[in-house]
This record gives C-alpha cells, sequence and structure tokens, in this order.
DNA sequence: CTTTAATCAC
C-alpha cells in the first residue's frame, strides 16, 4: 500500500502554475493518458489506470448516454479545450502564449516585455479573453493589457480599460487604478457611470469608505455628474460593502442638493435592515413618506427578510396584512421570500399555499421563485414533484438558469441520484448555463463517498474548462471526504497537488490526514505529508 | 450598461 502511495504522491498531476493554459493542457493530457493507457508505467499511478470500459460494468445505475458523455471529454484534444476559451487564436498561438503566461513574474512590465518577444497576431477578443483568464492575476493581466495598448493597429476599447481598472480594484492596486482612469480622462470620453460606479465599489471592498466617497465628490472632474443615480451607486457600494453609516452619512449631506428619489430610501431601508437595525430603517421608512414617496413591496420586502430570517412567522404575516391594508400588493418576490423562508421552517404545505394564493393573484412565477420552489420541495423529499416542476418551466415560459440547475443537481446528490446528477450537468452545459462552484461542490461530495475517482477527475476537468477554480476549499472538502471514504491515497495525491499549486492547506483536513495516516501506520507517507506542510507554510513566511 | 429586494454550497 505503502508503495502504491509513493508513486501517487510523487506523480505532479499539475504544473505549478494553477490557472495557466500549460496546466490547463497538461491536465488534459493526463485525462488522455488516464483513458488511454494500457500499459504499465512508473510515472503513472495505479488510480490513474483505471479502464473506463469497465468501470460502470457493475454499476446499472448510470446510463450509457451519461457513460458516453464522460468517456468523450475525458478523450478532449487539449488543444481544442484551450482554443475553446482563445476564440479564433491560431495554434501555434496557444502554444506560445501558454508558454510565455505559465511563468512566474514579478512586474506586468516583465510580462509585456516577454510578449514582446513573439510574433504574436492581436485581436480585442484574445486581449479581452487573457484578460479574463487572468482576472485574478493583475501582475499578468496588466502585462497583457500594457503589452496590448503599444501593438500597431491596436487601440484599447473603453470596455477593456474599464476591465483593467476592475482587475486592479480587486487586487487592490488603487494607485494603477487611478493611472489607468487619468490615463481615460485624457482619452477623452472613456470614462462613464460604470467605471466610476466599479472604482467605487473596489474602494469600498477594501474598507477605504472615504476614498470611495471622495471618489464620488471629485466625479465632475471626469465629465460626469452628481446625480441621484450616482449618489444611489455610490450607497450601495457602501451598503453592499459592510458600511450602511457611511451610506446614511452621505445620504444626509447630497440630500439638499441632490433631488433623492424612492430608490435613495429604499437602499437605506435594505442597508439598515440587514445589518438588524430595524429602528433606523422604519425611521427611513417615515423620512421617505415625509418626502412624498410611499413605502412600495420594495421596502415592505427588507423587513420581510429580516422576519422570515428569525422565522418570526407571527411578524410575517402581520406585515402581509398591514402591506394589504396600505393598498401595497405583493409581488413575486415578496412570495419567493415567504414560500422559501417556510420550506425551510419545514412548513412545506404552509409554503406551497403561497405558491397556491400567488397564482390566484395572477401574479407570474420567474426563475428565481421557481427555483425556491424546487429547493423546498427537494428538501422535503418530493424529488418528483421538484423534477415536475423543473420539467415543467419551459412549458411556462421560463428559462432553467444556473441556479436551477444547481438547485436539482445538488437535490438530486442528496439522494445519491449519481446519474441523475451527471444528466442534469449535461443538460446544463447544453443550456449553455454557467457551473459555478456551488454547482460542483455537492457532486465532488457525492462522488468522495463513492469513491468514484474517474468521475471525480472528470468532474476537476470540467470544473478547469469552465473557469471555475479548484480552490483551498475545494481541497479541503476532497482531502477531508475521500479520509472519510478511506481514499487516503487519493486524499495525499491531492495534498501534494494543492502544496504544489502554492497553496496552504488548511489545518482541519491536514490533522484529519495525519490521523488517518497515523491510524494505518504509514509512516513514510505521514513524514511526507508533514513535510509538504512545513514547505506550503514556509512560502508565506 | 446607469441605479434598489428574492433563489443554489458551507
Amino acid at each position: 500500500m505503502l508503495a502504491r502511495l509513493q508513486t501517487a504522491t510523487f506523480f505532479p498531476i499539475f504544473k505549478t502554475n494553477v490557472n495557466g493554459l500549460c496546466h490547463l493542457l497538461f491536465n488534459q493530457l493526463c485525462t488522455k493518458i488516464e483513458s488511454t493507457q494500457v500499459t504499465e508505467s512508473p510515472e503513472v499511478p495505479s488510480w490513474a489506470k483505471v479502464n473506463p470500459a469497465s468501470v460502470y460494468e457493475d454499476d446499472d445505475s448510470v446510463s450509457p448516454t451519461v457513460t458516453s458523455w464522460i468517456e468523450g471529454r475525458r478523450l478532449d484534444d487539449p488543444r481544442k479545450v484551450a482554443q475553446r476559451f482563445l476564440g479564433e487564436t491560431t495554434e501555434s498561438d496557444v502554444v506560445t502564449i501558454s508558454k510565455i503566461l505559465n511563468k512566474r513574474y514579478s512586474s506586468p512590465e516583465e510580462v509585456a516585455e516577454a510578449l514582446d518577444g513573439c510574433d504574436i497576431s492581436i485581436s480585442e477578443n484574445k486581449v479581452e479573453r487573457l484578460m479574463k483568464r487572468y482576472s485574478h492575476d493583475w501582475v499578468v493581466a496588466f502585462g497583457v493589457f500594457k503589452w496590448a495598448k503599444v501593438q500597431a493597429w491596436y487601440t484599447h476599447s473603453p470596455k477593456l480599460y474599464n476591465f483593467m481598472v476592475d482587475i486592479l480594484g480587486k487586487a487592490k492596486q488603487f494607485h494603477l487604478m487611478w493611472e489607468q482612469i487619468e490615463e481615460m480622462n485624457n482619452l477623452g470620453g472613456y470614462i462613464s457611470w460604470f467605471t466610476m460606479a466599479k472604482a467605487m465599489r473596489r474602494l469600498a471592498r477594501a474598507g477605504k469608505y472615504k476614498e470611495a466617497i471622495d471618489a464620488f465628490r471629485g466625479i465632475e472632474r471626469f465629465g460626469l455628474r452628481k446625480d441621484v443615480t450616482a449618489l444611489n451607486n455610490l450607497m450601495e457600494a457602501l451598503i453592499k460593502e459592510n458600511s450602511v453609516e457611511h451610506a446614511y452619512e452621505i445620504f444626509s449631506e447630497f440630500k439638499k442638493l441632490v433631488q433623492v428619489n424612492d430608490i435613495s430610501f429604499n437602499i437605506l431601508i435594505n442597508g439598515w435592515c440587514k445589518v438588524r437595525r430595524l429602528d433606523d430603517a422604519k425611521k427611513i421608512m417615515e423620512d421617505m413618506e415625509k418626502h412624498g414617496f410611499l413605502p412600495d413591496e420594495f421596502s415592505y420586502s427588507c423587513f420581510l427578510n429580516v422576519y422570515c430570517h428569525d422565522k418570526d412567522f407571527q411578524k410575517v404575516y402581520a406585515l402581509l396584512d398591514e402591506m394589504r391594508d396600505k393598498g401595497c400588493r405583493p409581488r413575486v418576490v415578496t412570495y419567493t421570500i415567504v414560500m422559501h423562508a417556510l420550506g425551510k421552517a419545514k412548513k412545506t404545505n404552509e409554503a406551497l399555499g403561497f405558491y397556491e394564493k400567488m397564482i390566484e393573484s395572477s401574479c407570474v412565477p420567474d426563475a428565481p421563485f421557481y427555483n425556491s420552489l424546487i429547493f423546498i420541495l427537494g428538501k422535503a423529499g418530493r424529488l418528483k414533484d421538484a423534477r415536475e416542476v423543473f420539467y415543467s418551466m419551459p412549458k411556462q415560459g421560463v428559462t432553467p438558469s444556473a441556479i436551477t440547475y444547481t438547485t436539482m443537481i445538488s437535490c438530486a446528490c442528496d439522494y445519491s441520484r449519481e446519474d441523475e446528477a451527471l444528466k442534469l450537468l449535461k443538460k446544463m452545459e447544453r443550456a449553455s448555463c454557467k457551473p459555478d462552484i456551488k454547482t460542483y461542490t455537492p457532486l465532488l461530495k457525492l462522488f468522495c463517498k463513492k469513491k468514484r475517482m474517474e468521475v471525480l477527475y472528470f468532474l476537476l476537468n470540467h470544473m478547469i474548462n469552465n473557469n471555475v477554480r479548484i480552490d483551498v476549499e475545494a481541497y479541503s472538502l476532497l482531502i477531508t471526504r475521500l479520509c472519510k471514504s478511506e481514499e487516503v491515497e487519493h486524499a495525499c495525491s491531492f495534498f501534494e497537488e494543492m502544496v504544489s499549486k502554492g497553496m496552504v492547506p488548511r489545518d482541519s483536513p491536514y490533522k484529519r490526514l495525519i490521523t488517518e495516516l497515523e491510524a494505518r501506520n504509514m509512516v513514510e507517507a505521514k513524514e511526507y505529508i508533514e513535510k509538504l506542510m512545513l514547505n506550503a507554510k514556509g512560502i508565506i513566511c
């Protein structure tokens, strides 16, 4: 067992650069090896040599269609995958760019310089895709941006400048962010409300509330006006980033200068409700009426949210009565909030009563409403009903969203419906709905539990192809769940993989893995994992 | 592409 582990743990499944093309190509190559390799080879771990044809032999639950889907995907040509995200890029460009961008760089200038030495054709589409791909890595993204800017026959559009501003803001490179905004200002006509909204949002997210407010104060310098929407934008950003206090301050200061509207009041009501300061929210509601605006279903739903969160249905019903008395009709959002909360509180029938009520009042259900309905039916174990609602959506003129698929998948996983869960993922892909980490989490859990390694690797590939990062959280899940399933070798392999990508494992999966190795008396493997952990921690120190 | 609420995982 130890020998097996050692081949497994020393197999570099991923190259060090996590999100690069190289990694993607390499990973695809691994799957290719995995599904085609017949003879023994020292570099390939034993688990990777599963003969795909035999995997499903004793498992009737997986239909041939899903099986062939998985198999077909595993044999994907890695270059095709790379091309899918680089668009019309030629094959030689893919190889050239991947080689360049997957090295480690200390500055954007270095990246630009490296790109400069090559003969690569340029298009706005390609620059955008590359920036998107590297949007979490501002050094590379900014390098690509700087390189493209000086190419002949090429000028960045305002859209790409905005994107760059956002990437720099996300990376908290505010000095560079402002530099870009100044540059846009000099170009003339490049700055829009979108630019400033992004900048204010990123500043607020970094806790720089004062700077976000200053950006608003100086907005006229960029040819924009301090109108009510700009003010609302700022308040929205401050509230979303946890400072309703600053939002209220700025509102108080500017309400004399700017003609505020009902939306301004609602944003504040929502802000105070989110931090459970209901008295302050009520004060805003009174203030709203003094300014001649009647509270609407939006204003009330802020309070409903709080009561629903507390499962205080007495207050929910009282408020619904109050709304009725004041002639404020519930909307689909109102029904969704209440129905969802009742369903979560296991009051399924009461929740479904609201569905009836909504239909009676000729309110039209939308996707989020159906998602809630599917969710509560699933939680109540009514799989058949959930499925029926899901399949009835198109007939009702509502297109299932990514969340619809995620809800259905999560529900199928809860009841260990492996085949159904994979079929839904396939359907989701066909519908061009983008899966996110929430889509994959229940699937990863289920297939860890079922010890279906070949499906796990398929899913991890699927994530990479869909630009969903396999982050520390995902690795923790894999390691912990595989330990639970007594698949310690695979858990070790994932541990090594995450360390090789420069991540620092969380304590809890690490301890779990060590305990598991100790219990099995796998001394060497334990020492190896301990060494890896020390290395990983050393990198940040 | 000017602005506000609800739905999926831990």
